[in-house]
DNA sequence: CTCCGATCCTGATGGC
DNA sequence: TGCCATCAGGATCGGA
């Protein structure tokens, strides 16, 4: 479900719920596992620790407190929402977060493929070792993509969606993203031009930053914590749209599976 | 190291 | 109506 525009909108509205300043009081943990099993030590350790701050690295989202990082990800249908009483629970709610104050709010995730971890403060750098550039800093430029591409052979498609590589990009991003940088998503990484790589770049950082200001994309579940969806999906040039006339050339959107995803694209405008 | 497919899990959808 | 197969905004693991 969620990439980085729809993480960084989760952020956002937990910001706005007032989440940061409040000092936890209680956590329920009401399932044994999401991608790893819930440790009870959040149960104990935490109350008592007050968020600092909600960020966001990846599609991580991070609860900071003075020693420690809640380690947060959505997976494919997380969501948080505010609850005022035990009615408002429902089914696949699977962490119950109570602050002092009597905030509460609830991690929904009917897949179970979403992450809730205590982390050390200390051992925050470890825990995101393996994770690639942000898109949206400044280190990311065409020579940057240029020479981390030279001599890889899978598609382009599955470089810019490889974490290790890239982060926050997925699946309707990648397709959007090379549709309006005109390169072809099963073009090999190593073969794309210094250009087309300051082209995807600029496709990328633009396609994430209108994808954030727009609440990020709902196709079927996805919501803020406020419970809002997002708008631009209404926005797609090619995610979803096989048949569907290209908006520069009226050729009609070509699909298929590449790197075990969908991947939607036009067979005239991008080579 | 790189690359690809299988896997974790539930729910929605469409064909028969 | 039921049953079955397929697919879904993600990440990780193992083997080639």
């Amino acid at each position: 479900m969620p990439e980085l525009p729809e993480v960084e909108n989760v952020r956002i509205s937990l910001e706005r719920l007032g989440a940061i300043g409040q000092e936890f009081a209680d956590i329920e943990l009401l399932s044994p596992r999401l991608r790893t099993p819930l440790k009870k030590q959040v149960k104990t350790k935490l109350p008592g620790q007050t968020v600092l701050g909600i960020r966001r690295r990846a599609k991580y989202l991070m609860f900071e407190t003075e020693k420690f990082v809640v380690l947060n990800h959505l997976g494919m249908t997380g969501s948080w929402r505010k609850v005022n009483s035990e009615k408002d629970l429902i089914k696949h709610d699977h962490v119950i977060v109570t602050f002092r104050s009597g905030l509460r709010l609830a991690f929904n995730d009917p897949r179970r493929f979403g992450l809730f971890e205590l982390i050390e403060k200390q051992n925050l750098a470890n825990a995101f070792k393996s994770l690639g550039v942000e898109p949206l800093s400044e280190e990311f430029t065409g020579d940057f993509l240029f020479r981390l591409t030279r001599g890889l052979k899978a598609p382009i498609k599955n470089f810019i969606m490889d974490q290790r590589r890239i982060v926050g990009v997925g699946n309707i991003y990648a397709s959007e993203a090379l549709y309006r940088a005109r390169v072809k998503p099963t073009r090999r990484a190593g073969k794309i031009k210094l250009v087309e790589c300051e082209n995807l770049v600029r496709a990328i950082r633009d396609v994430l930053t209108e994808a954030i200001a727009a609440g990020g994309s709902t196709i079927r579940d996805y919501r803020d914590s406020n419970g809002d969806t997002g708008r631009f999906q209404q926005r797609f040039l090619v995610y979803d749209k096989s048949g569907e006339p290209c908006t520069s050339c009226r050729t009609p959107i070509r699909s298929k599976m590449i790197g075990g995803r969908n991947t939607y694209w036009c067979p005239k405008c991008q080579h």
